[in-house]
DNA sequence: TTCCTCCTATCGAGCGCTCGCTCTATTAGT
DNA sequence: ACTAATAGAGCGAGCGCTCGATAGGAGGAA
């Protein structure tokens, strides 16, 4: 069942996330031709993740941008008018995406906040694992962004930690919840998901797939969660 | 119980940690009176840690420390002899708090799994409280360091999975936690107890203390992996 | 087809600035 | 008076960003 849900989740390519970056940036981008542009995008943007996620945002410098993609320095800024504006752009496809995924429940598990909880933690492991470099780029440094950007990050957080907050709370007084659950539940279940695309590499090293890694956050939850009795 | 056990950690003061890191890094320190020095010392590293934390380490200019704390740009250079030295310095001084406090655990919860963990969970939690800002510099943006200091910073974070992938073990091997309990436990706790450094002000915000974070941890932790009939 | 025109897309040297770091002049302590 | 300690202007390098020069392809007239 936990495998249905997850395919459920429809999945956002570099190709949907760079089309939908065309459009809504469509007054910064000065390049006319749709094709031409996206396929350039998609290059720039690969390149601008590719180098922010091996030294920082702030480190990578557009000449090291220019160089990896193979365009040039002029040529960047016909894409967006500030590096700023780069974070920014990529910034605002990575928040879109959790609001649109994380947001917009299947009907079958928003009756049952036990189901409905299992299937945010599924879905949010799938989505940074379609999305990883994108995840990466987003949240591990957003600390360094500036002000404007970095409230984007937080607010993004924030937002998927009040769906953990809200389902739990109506799992508790559903009663489906064993009573004296901690209170910081929903806030650590946040750290454990956000584990897999933080230390990606460490879970690839070791081998733990997708679905080992839902299972395993799934257990501790529930395990922390459930009345006694309902625990296998 | 807990309490006490979190009791027996000595705090590391500033002022601890900056006379080690003058013995520690004597050979590239020039300034010869003790006294002067780790007085001056003190506020070099302070204000490296305040504006590292504030905008990361990369983005802190030089010409950013000498005005923060007072010491001209030629007075830096009598405690260090590159930025990435001052870098090490203070990675080297956490990651030696670190084996040295959790690698040294009483001999009252040796003995026992379950204590142990117990144990090593209050202890983390403890140690990130006491000297926050330190490992908020080391290990929130360890990414962007050069490759020894990086390799450094996930020594360390491997260490500590160690304490407690050992510890599980001896339980699992004593029969202490339920069967079947997930092999990602001990990887999980680890994002957990670092949610507490890495998310502090929201926590501050909440008025979560650190011994409610303490006995939430560990709730999470024991809840998952003891046998159903010892859970409370 | 051939040539010319026009406009979009692209290039990369150059601008002003700040960076990490150095080095000599100066100060402060004994 | 001597020495350890400190100051801060200066150096070369690299930064984000700009802008005039160039390339390339579609369309019309002959």
């Amino acid at each position: 069942m936990k495998r249905m849900l997850s395919l459920e989740i429809k999945k956002r390519s570099r190709d949907d996330l760079c089309r939908s970056m065309l459009e809504r940036q469509a007054a910064v981008i000065s390049v006319q031709k749709p094709d031409v542009a996206l396929k350039k995008l998609k290059i720039i943007i690969s390149s601008a993740l590719k180098l922010s996620n091996k030294k920082g945002f702030q480190a990578m410098s557009l000449r090291d941008l220019s160089k990896e993609s193979g365009v040039s320095m002029g040529g960047l800024y016909a894409y967006f008018d500030s590096k700023t504006t780069l974070l920014n752009m990529i910034l605002t496809e990575v928040t879109d995406a959790v609001e649109t995924v994380l947001g917009d429940p299947p009907d079958i598990v928003t009756h049952d906040p036990v189901e409905h909880l299992k299937w945010l933690i599924a879905a949010h492991v799938n989505l940074t694992e379609d999305m990883l470099p994108w995840f990466t780029f987003a949240f591990m440094e957003a600390k360094n962004f500036p002000s404007k950007e970095r409230s984007m990050a937080i607010d993004s957080e924030e937002f998927t930690e009040s769906l953990f907050a809200e389902v739990t709370a109506r799992a508790i007084a559903k009663n489906r919840f064993r009573p004296g659950v901690t209170p910081l539940l929903p806030a650590m279940i946040k750290p454990l998901l956000q584990d897999w695309y933080v230390k990606r590499a460490k879970y690839r090293r070791r081998g733990v797939s997708v679905d080992a890694y839902v299972d395993g956050v799934q257990q501790i939850v529930l395990a922390a969660s459930l009345p006694l009795d309902q625990l296998s």
